[in-house]
DNA sequence: CGGGTCTTTGATTAGGTTCAATAAGAGTGG
DNA sequence: CCACTCTTATTGAACCTAATCAAAGACCCG
């Protein structure tokens, strides 16, 4: 029924006609239709190739409606996707068909990485409110890049950053309460609306307790009280989807109460010494690398 | 004390003497010291740049001895890492001085990519047993991708793969109990060490209890319980390091217990199928996107 | 207004952590 | 070569966090 929706991803290049004559019409009607270079840089937060300013190099928007899939696992994968505007999540599937949230992305964020390696997408990225994408074709991308360093260089930016972020998300998993997910996931929430000039104060939930709780490896239940329990300690006040934070400072220091495993022995004094100073940049410890 | 064996990693060009004299004499002895391109392809398990059999484009490779750091956070950021062989760890390390294990890189598995974005390493590589490991300066490979377009693919592909890793690793965490943890890890080992060339069925883990729990986000006691309960069931066998796999499809198949967070009520069954759709690649079902 | 989804809250259970003590190896030095 | 030490591994017992089961209320949309 929305099959018009679809964007045709194989027409790399803009009709000439469209970009030129409706440029200033259809521009900022509901979402843009194209955006050059620079603005895919800005809206990437990298250096940006200043030195392309080559209007011919345009990318077609899309726009999806809440619910709607864009890509799905095992379909083939050709284009990346920049978020223009709007809200998603991205999930695997297991053989039961349950959903584990990976990311949820939002304005600057990049997704569809997964699927360069097998040449089909790993993941199912859905739309959870109306949305404004930017269509990446891959091959052009790289040809580009080819021709644009800079850009290639951003293109293994990006990429390094996913995988940093989904270290950290390990990371997380790995190590901290269930309290402490749920601070941090609204101080991340809270910092990227921030970003977006939104307000970091008070916002709206774009997903549901189950999401939220895939996403952090909890259930639902956890999740719920969880922000009940930040609510009455007066950390935030929740209503529904509404969130408003009180204390964000309390929220960021909030470590893992009882939680974790690993807890170096006698190492654990020099290495976390080792770790404030890399921290706070004074001593570089890494020139006397390899000493066992 | 072992500063001696740290390389140098700027010397991005070969003297050619070297290379052209010692090329046999050096080549088998204690681990190579130069490798060409189509010998990184063949590591890296990807479809190989065959048409460049340029023997010029030779890459440095350095040993390091157990317990050496092969680098550290905060670290500058100018090569990347293939293993030639050898085990390893990536670790992060939190305000108190805790390890959080990310991998455990081994023979063909590339690292160092965190430090792309930053151009800071956001890990630190620790050498499990005596490496010997391929020097790839970031620079210098980026620049022979340029020249190289299967090349550059390549190394897409190959952090596209270290995403979807990580994203496996996630999900793990996220939605499986202890014991399935700890059946996949001593799967996905045996399957590595079977690529190897070493015996699926019988090996040494290289790596502690501590550092197991650390990777699979549970503690030292849970990884040495499971791993004496799977002993007791004759799952496998185990004696301190050495692991002898008795009965690998039970571990495969070793799902959830009762553990994990979401199930999707009205959706799961046609999910489900879904997934097993896509899975035996025989109904294609993304021709139909985007239909909420 | 009614069905369905989402959220909250309670009671109970259980899986995994924590604390603790012992044992087995590995490495060191006399 | 053995005593000594340090690291690593095993196992037990108690505790506690978060999952599970259950039920009711809030919200949304047609």
């Amino acid at each position: 029924m929305f099959s018009t929706q679809m964007p045709d991803t194989r027409s790399d290049s803009p009709p000439s006609a469209l970009h030129s004559s409706s440029q200033e019409a259809g521009w900022q009607r509901q979402g843009k239709l194209w955006s050059n270079l620079k603005e895919l840089c800005d809206l990437l937060r990298i250096p940006a190739a200043t030195s392309i300013t080559d209007e011919e190099f345009l990318f077609q928007h899309v726009q999806f409606k809440t619910g709607q899939r864009i890509h799905t696992i095992g379909q083939p994968f050709d284009t990346l996707y920049i978020v223009h505007s709007g809200f998603l999540k991205t999930v695997l599937i297991d053989e039961f068909g349950n959903e584990q949230v990976l990311s949820f992305p939002m304005k600057g964020d990049l997704f569809g990485v997964d699927g360069i390696h097998t040449k089909r997408y790993a993941s199912e990225a859905v739309a959870l409110s109306n949305c404004d994408l930017i269509l990446l074709p891959f091959k052009k991308f790289t040809a580009l890049g080819r021709a644009h360093i800079e850009l290639e260089h951003a293109m293994y930016s990006v990429m390094s950053r996913e995988l940093v972020r989904e270290q950290a998300m390990v990371s997380m998993l790995g190590a901290l309460s269930a309290e402490a997910r749920v601070a941090r996931f609204l101080v991340s929430l809270s910092e990227r609306f921030a970003e977006m000039g939104y307000s970091s104060k008070l916002f709206n939930l774009r997903m549901t307790r189950h999401e939220i709780g895939s996403y952090l490896g909890l259930t639902l239940e956890t999740v719920s009280r969880t922000l009940s329990a930040f609510n009455e300690i007066g950390l935030i006040s929740v209503d529904q989807r509404s969130i408003a934070i009180k204390d964000a400072d309390a929220l960021k220091t909030l470590r893992r109460l009882p939680p974790s495993s690993s807890r170096a022995k006698q190492g654990a004094a020099k290495k976390a010494k080792q770790a404030a100073a890399a921290a706070s940049e004074k001593t570089e410890p890494w020139d006397k690398l390899a000493t066992a």
